[in-house]
DNA sequence: GTGGATAGTCAACACCTGTTGGCCTACAAT
DNA sequence: ATTGTAGGCCAACAGGTGTTGACTATCCAC
C-alpha cells in the first residue's frame, strides 16, 4: 500500500502515543508501534530518526489551563485536569515514563511548574510561596491520576467526575489560595 | 572470595532493592544487580530462581500503620508515610515499577486498600464509604511521594517534613473523617 | 512511455537480556 | 591426605532490542 508521507507519519505518531501511554518508554518497542501502524519498523526510523525523538514527538503536550474565577479555581482545575487526561494521551505518556526516565520527569516539572505557577501568582499575588503551592496542587492532581488511571484503585475508578471534583476541590483550592 | 549462603543472599537482596528502587523493574538488570553485589549473575539465579521471584522478595513491604488518635490521624499518617518512605526502599520499589507492571500495581492496591481501609473504619465506623476514603488518602500520599521523591519537584524536595505535614494533614484528615 | 523521486520492504548488524549447565575451588569431615 | 559438598565463575544459549543500508515498487512529470 502507498500513502502520503504526512499521512504515514501521523499514523505512526498515533500508534506511538497509544503504546507509550499504555506501556511506558521501555516496553513500547519500535517493532510493536510499527506493527500497530501496519508498517515496517524501518519506516519509524526514517520518519522520526530515533526512538527518543519519536517519544519526544509523542509526549508533546500542553495543559491549556483556562481562566478561572478565584473562588472556583480548585473545582475548575480538578475538572479540567480529569477531562484533559481522558482526552489527550500526552499526560499519560509522560506520567508512565517520567517515573523511570529523567528526561520525561524534567518535562513534567516544566509543564506543572511553568503552567500552574503563573495561575497561582495570578490568584494570590504572592510570588514567594507560588512554587510550593503549585507543587502541592500537582501532587494532588498527579496522585489522582496515579490512583485512578494507572494503579486503578477500584473506588477511584468507580467514582464519577462530580464525586471526585467534590472531594478534591477543597484540597486544591486550599493549596492555591489558603493559608 | 567465599561467604556463607545466607550472607550472599542478603547482599544480593540489598543490591536488588537499591537497583529496583532507583531504576524500576525493566532497567534494573540482573547483571547490574550482580555487579553491585560483586558477584556473578548466575548466583542471582541460583539463589532466587528467576528475576520475578527476586523482585517479589525485594518488594516485600508492610506499611505498619501505628494506632492514631482520631483528631491527629491526618498528621500522623502523613508523618508516618514520609518516614517509612525514607527508611524502607520497598515503597519506592513498588511505585517505580507499579506504573508499568500490573503485578506490582496489584500489590500496591492490596497494601493501601488492606491497611488504610481498616483504619478508616476504625475512625469513622462507616464501612460503606471507607474504600473511597482510603483511596483518596492514598491518592494524596502517593502524589506526595511522586512529586517529592520520583519527579523531584524542587519546592517539594526543599520542603521540610514539618511544612509538608502542616500542608497535607488537613487534606488527609478530611478524606479520613470529613463530610 | 521513460526517468526520477518517493513510499515501502527485507535482511542483517551489534548489542543486551534472562537463563542454563558445566567447570573450578575452597572448605570441613573423615 | 582424601573426599564430598557447597560457594562461585565462565561461556554460551536463544530471543529481543534499536538501528542501518541495499533493494523493490509505485507514482508523477515530462
Amino acid at each position: 500500500m502507498r500513502r502520503s508521507s504526512v499521512e504515514t507519519k501521523a499514523v505512526i505518531l498515533a500508534a506511538a502515543r497509544e503504546r507509550f501511554a499504555a506501556d511506558g518508554y521501555d516496553k513500547a518497542t519500535i517493532r510493536a508501534i510499527a506493527a500497530d501502524a501496519r508498517i515496517d519498523p524501518a519506516m519509524v526510523m526514517r520518519y522520526f530518526g530515533t526512538k527518543e525523538k519519536l517519544f519526544a514527538a509523542a509526549a508533546e503536550f500542553d495543559l491549556e489551563l483556562p481562566d478561572l474565577a478565584p473562588e472556583q479555581a480548585g473545582a475548575g482545575l480538578v475538572r479540567h485536569f480529569l477531562r484533559t487526561w481522558e482526552a489527550d494521551e500526552g499526560l499519560q505518556v509522560l506520567l508512565r515514563t517520567g517515573v523511570t526516565n529523567e528526561a520525561a520527569a524534567e518535562r513534567m516539572r516544566t509543564i506543572f511548574g511553568g503552567q500552574v505557577m503563573p495561575l497561582v501568582i495570578d490568584l494570590t499575588g504572592d510570588p514567594e510561596r507560588a512554587p510550593l503551592r503549585a507543587s502541592l496542587v500537582a501532587s494532588q492532581l498527579l496522585g489522582l491520576a496515579l490512583s485512578r488511571y494507572i494503579l486503578k484503585f477500584p473506588p477511584m475508578v468507580a467514582a464519577t467526575e462530580e464525586e471526585l471534583v467534590a472531594w478534591l476541590s477543597p484540597t486544591v483550592q486550599r493549596y492555591l489560595t489558603g493559608p
